[in-house]
DNA sequence: CAACGTTTTTGTCCTAGACAATAATGATAA
DNA sequence: TTATCATTATTGTCTAGGACAAAAACGTTG
């Protein structure tokens, strides 16, 4: 057992890093190049193997990126400082004595994988406390505890994911048990292209739908054009799209704007999310909406600057 | 007015290519080389600028390709060719009159934007015809339609991304509806990585259920290793796997081996969708389930070679 | 008609250089 | 002390053409 590094550890061709960590091939053959990591060794093609716990580093290197962070500070450490770093960065919020152990026991039910029981506990937590505060009490710190959790080795994936679903299940349901209002404004929601996650978009619908908006939900990954098609045939008041932080940073001011420029003025762009890149660049013409609490203002606000005649 | 192209016409970096089509930088690349198209010209930085029409044809192909045509036999044509292809492609399994006017009528409700009619009229045929009829015949020739209405060019994307968001919706809400069972088997469903859709697992999330079986999904890309952690952390009896059309086929049966692998042998395999690789390479222990209406018999026998003690 | 071997097709990987966009830093002025 | 601006460092993405293996198509033989 003095050489388990053959088959017991699984590796990985770049595309494989490639998908699982969400660096681009360039990207991770530029970081061996200049930063000497990752250093993969070579099969017998020469093409590149990343060991297993390479792979790893990489994925927490990027969570951390997507929360802010340069990679030139972070290639260099080691996995447990990266760790902690992370946990610091987060922790620093912590909630005080019944919500954190209401969060927790959640967090124990997904970690136990009892699925049935988190589904009952946060749909009791939506009757209890209205969609209102369960999104912003609940559902939000959780996000952030579970990515923590997840960063800090205490998760898979796979818990994150049956987490998201059993979320998005639930909030699905609570949006279509509230009637259409039919009333202004009407609101186009999506994301543009590469962005992965819905969660971040059903939360802002949900939000939406409780203010009495109409919502219209194209689901994820819409190109530009087509968002402009789309709220120039339902005759939308605003497309509202939301970045998560995964979205690549750089490519979010440059998407609003494209956006922008595609949608006549009278049609008004919001974008939120827990990007990294959102604030970066001050766009005229596009609100942006700071975490969940923004959005009732926003839409009283857009009602009072739209009177109807 | 001599010389639209310059900004009416909007033209695409080779990542915003890759993004709009899913073809990768290395192929199209490699396409330019070698078929001499695509074409595109160059910016004052010697990078590609794709015009809009190439990016067109180039999405055109990508959805031949998807459904199991070669590029060799594609790029030299016109685009007016390729429509053609397809929808004679298509075209060939057209339904009887009553059928096909029902569709048609759906397919006008989107053509149309009628998002709160159309809900309503797919609720009604749910309704009307249970979801088994409903699903095979009317969502899955409803996909199909709505794929060659695109594809035609008589869809825009986003009317695309309305009716799978509505559908979504609407089947969500009938499998909550069922009650859980707690009978066997108890079902994991997930697709592979770079797998984007997930109108499919959610049509066999349904079949399954219909069929009494436990069903749990984790949402679309799970890592292969955490389907294998998921399976075992909730002693899984079948693992189920989606392939949409839009999957690489050649990635296919690599993934399915590679799960095949990392799963214990009692766990079984399923595998399903629309994707042309499927039926390609004969993996050992994995299913193939071909088509909706394999679903049934598939549980039945499952639980016949699963008696309890 | 089935099974096998060969050729063509096709996508992905490789190296290594260039450069622009962004962030951080330092300097100057109010 | 703070705000603005210019400089420097950091970082990702693009380019070129070569190589090669996996898959599909083809043709041949039993």
């Amino acid at each position: 057992m003095s050489e388990p590094s053959q088959s017991l550890l699984p590796s990985f061709s770049i595309s494989a890093v490639e998908q699982d960590t969400g660096l681009s091939k360039d990207t991770l053959r530029m970081w061996e190049r200049r930063y000497q990591f990752p250093q993969p060794g070579r099969d017998k093609h020469g093409e590149r193997v990343y060991p297993a716990g390479q792979v790893e580093k990489l994925r927490t290197i990027k969570r951390l990126m997507d929360n802010g962070h340069r990679p030139g500070k972070l290639v260099s450490r080691s996995i447990e400082e990266l760790q902690q770093f992370y946990s610091g960065l987060a922790g620093g919020q912590s909630q005080d004595g019944p919500t954190a152990s209401r969060l927790q026991a959640l967090l124990d039910l997904i970690k136990n994988h009892r699925v049935h029981d988190l589904r009952q506990q946060l749909s009791q937590c939506l009757m209890r406390q209205g969609l209102h505060h369960f999104l912003t009490d609940t559902v939000t710190p959780l996000n952030m505890l579970v990515g923590e959790a997840w960063m800090s080795g205490q998760f898979e994936i796979f818990e994150e994911h049956l987490y998201t679903e059993t979320l998005q299940g639930l909030l699905r349901t609570a949006i279509s048990t509230m009637p259409d209002s039919g009333r202004a404004p009407l609101m186009m929601l999506t994301t543009l292209p590469t962005e992965q996650h819905n969660l971040g978009l059903l939360m802002a619908e949900a939000m939406f739908v409780m203010e009495g908006a109409t919502c219209i939900s194209l689901g994820i990954q819409t190109p530009v054009r087509d968002i402009a098609l789309a709220a120039a045939a339902h005759k939308a008041d605003i497309v509202a799209v939301s970045f998560s932080a995964a979205f690549a940073p750089a490519q979010v001011c440059d998407g609003l704007e494209a956006l922008r420029d595609r949608l006549p003025r009278e049609i008004a762009v919001w974008a939120g999310g827990g990007n990294a890149g959102l604030g970066r660049r001050d766009i005229p013409g596009v609100t942006l909406l700071h975490g969940l609490d923004s959005v009732a203002p926003a839409v009283t606000q857009w009602r009072e600057s739209h009177v109807t005649a």
